[in-house]
DNA sequence: ATAATTGTTCGGCG
DNA sequence: GCGCCGAACAATTA
């Protein structure tokens, strides 16, 4: 699924296709895409050129002027260029048509993803932004507000990792990878993680996530770049997906549990509770 | 055919 | 009001 080393590649991919180019206008096909009022988005964006594509997190930011296009592609949102009059699939949910007869389509077969229109300045308002923890990898990330975050928590660290309230970017696969690496059961309360065990999970963190977006994301179901490139990451990962295989560190098969209804693959042996 | 999957939002509980 | 949990969303695959 798209986490943040995904949308990071996705947003370096798209920057050079649609960058400097005009929208003719914007058709939309699942108005449910739209968080908001379609009839809206499409009249605003008329006209509009793209300058620049940000990122925060797992969204991705459409700079265009006063305006901001705020993405998040949830399970399956993938976006890819085409051309105004190609045939369109029924995953294809909505497409930027431009001046020269380019289109930027968003397909996305869960149907899961949104769309929304903002000022730009005020996209840090909009739900989903507004209670982000900071970005894993970034200078805001220190060791020190890890700490701190974790000591007032007693959620489970699976979960908690989970919910971009402390750390924001990490999804199912780097949650179980940054556990495994650091040797943490993932049912462990984050107020009860050691000195050491932090320090440890702050590093893992910080270094998976710089790896997997300089191998282009991990491609484990269907992830492609705006480019419809696969990932390499998917080469490096140690526990996910890797259930009843043994553990590269101790030999003992990975284990696959629930953790608040989601799946959860760890070594027993390895990752015992402290 | 039924369950599992999966990121985020939302409703409800204590 | 906050922390936390579980259901809901949608479509495909096992």
């Amino acid at each position: 699924m798209p986490e943040m080393p995904e949308v990071e590649t996705v947003r370096r991919t798209l920057r050079p296709l649609v960058v400097g180019k005009t929208i003719d206008h914007v058709d939309i096909w699942y108005d449910k895409v739209i968080t908001g009022d379609p009839e809206t988005f499409k009249r605003e964006l008329k006209g509009k050129t793209f300058t620049a594509v940000d990122r925060y997190a797992k969204f991705l930011l459409f700079r265009l002027g006063d305006l901001t296009v705020v993405s998040h592609l949830r399970m399956e949102g993938k976006y890819h260029l085409t051309t105004w009059d190609a045939p369109v699939d029924k995953h294809e949910h909505l497409q930027f048509a431009f001046t020269d007869g380019s289109s930027l389509r968003y397909a996305d077969v869960r149907k899961f993803g949104r769309l929304q229109l903002v000022e730009t300045g005020t996209e840090f308002q909009v739900t989903g932004l507004k209670n982000l923890g900071v970005e894993a990898n970034s200078p805001e990330f220190s060791l020190d507000y890890f700490e701190k975050g974790l000591k007032k928590r007693s959620m489970n660290i699976k979960s908690l990792l989970m919910s971009q309230t402390l750390v924001a970017g990490l999804g199912n696969i780097y949650v179980d990878e940054v556990l495994w690496q650091s040797q943490i059961n993932p049912l462990t309360p984050a107020n009860e993680l050691t000195k050491d065990q932090v320090k440890c999970l702050h590093s893992a963190i910080n270094e998976t996530i710089e790896e997997a977006t300089k191998y282009g994301g991990t491609t484990v179901h269907s992830f492609l770049n705006a480019e419809g490139e696969s990932g390499h990451y998917q080469e490096k990962l140690k526990v996910y997906g890797k259930e009843g295989q043994p553990c590269p560190r101790c030999g003992e098969d990975f284990v696959k549990i629930k953790i608040s209804g989601r799946g959860t693959t760890y070594c027993l042996h390895c990752q015992k509770r402290v």
